[in-house]
DNA sequence: AAGTGGTCTAGACCACGAG
DNA sequence: TCGTGGTCTAGACCACTTC
């Protein structure tokens, strides 16, 4: 073991000297990502303290995400997962007409394996944010699209998109299977040219039903996107509220100088 | 206190049935922002666990980024602190032409307090990374603007910039005094007219580092943003690398469908 | 069976904040 | 001074993985 030892007589805790020596291998390459670190009862040897001090100390670690417990098994460096790189010109018409959906687009340009699952598509009244988005009164309904999407097999995403009912009811829109190009696609076809989305972008801790839903573990934040469609009359034609796992994604933007 | 109990003979362990029963009563409002919650030793009394459990059931929460302890006084509902929303026209010329920097003209924009601090200029050969984005060899050297950002007080960004030197060395670019407008109403009277950014955006833990720089408590994410900005013969004129407090932020941008 | 991390107990002493 | 959270100990038993 190439690990320092820790001064007991210094200000900085105990669990916080285990801390930062550990993070300090990981990040001089003394453990690789998918290494094991050494066993809590190592640990309690190497630097004389209890064991919960040692696992205090790994807690920081998880805290930080730079290492994940398998129980079991042992404390690993954590792998970063391959990376999607959401390109901005995911929604570009081109790939539309080309029967691609975004996240088709998107996962080819990275040559990744992509799924859908859990895709429930429902009619009802929506939330307040997202009525004021579309612009609707209390009474008008939407239709539902909530999924999950895959990458390689790992959740990565889940959507909820909004599309007003008196647009989509009795469309593909409102089909589980929503057809080549995905649903912009068909509200092209209906009339509704896009011309621009809105996203607000956000990043926070998961709730535990999201850190559920897209299997986090301790350390890993999310990427919240509301993205808001306007049709060529500036109507706002759908908004999408999508979780993403932050590890997973690099979003990328070009922004023209006005 | 309107607190339920918990169930020993239950799967779920002890410290999350805790952590689920305070979270629920979080979000039910029965606390609110700022509200302290019971104190440990009455957690413990309340649930008939020991202080351990109680422990580990608030640590639970405060990764989620719901609550905070402080030291002596209790553990309390997190105030979400006022969001600076980041709109897209933010680098608009015409905010450059009346004089303002993009930070100002975003924080007169919600009407907030705002200050630069801990500003440093200095020249240097770039990171590998940086060098790429600016198509630059080895031998080059950039000019670097260090500085962080404040919000009503609170520190809420640390941004770096990297100016190729042979366009900044010698200009107001290279001075900590950029001027009204800031560095890129200098490059455009140095005849670099801005026209395009793109932003790679990223969210994850902070460092420990950037934790105490930013000053997060645990639970708090950070968003990692590089700019690149573009001139009209479409040279990489600037690197900007930023780091945000997450729960400080929200970015918006306005996506042209192609 | 042996080794790993996960949960939990029942104490101890310390540092900080408020009255 | 007293109540608060922060650190730490020295155990215990359990659940999971590997052999």
């Amino acid at each position: 073991m190439t690990l320092g030892r820790i001064d007991k007589a210094l200000d900085r805790p105990a669990f916080q000297q285990i801390a930062d020596e550990l993070r300090r291998a990981v990040q001089a390459g003394e453990y690789r990502p998918g290494d094991g670190l050494p066993s809590e009862a190592q640990l309690m040897d190497h630097f004389g303290v209890a064991r919960m001090t040692v696992r205090q100390a790994l807690q920081v670690l998880k805290g930080e995400g730079l290492v994940v417990a398998e129980h079991g098994r042992g404390v690993f460096v954590r792998q970063r997962p391959p990376v999607r790189r959401l390109a901005s010109d995911r929604f570009a018409r081109a790939h539309r007409e080309q029967g691609k959906a975004a996240f088709t687009a998107e996962s080819e340009a990275d040559s990744r394996a992509h799924a859908v699952d859990r895709l429930t598509v429902s009619t009802a009244l929506p939330p307040l944010e997202v009525r004021q988005r579309l612009g609707l009164t209390g009474r008008d309904r939407v239709v539902v699209r909530d999924r999950r999407y895959l990458s390689d097999g790992r959740p990565v995403e889940t959507a909820v998109s909004y599309i007003p009912a008196d647009i989509a009811r009795g469309t593909k829109i409102a089909d589980p299977d929503s057809g080549p190009g995905g649903i912009y696609a068909r509200l092209e076809e209906l009339g509704h040219r896009l011309a621009r989305f809105t996203e607000e972008v956000e990043a926070r801790m998961p709730t535990p039903v999201e850190a559920s839903a897209l299997g986090l573990g301790p350390g890993v934040p999310v990427i919240h996107l509301v993205r808001v469609a306007y049709d060529d009359a500036d109507r706002a034609v759908e908004v999408c509220d999508t979780v993403m796992a932050a590890d997973a994604f690099v979003l990328n933007y070009d922004v023209p100088a006005l």
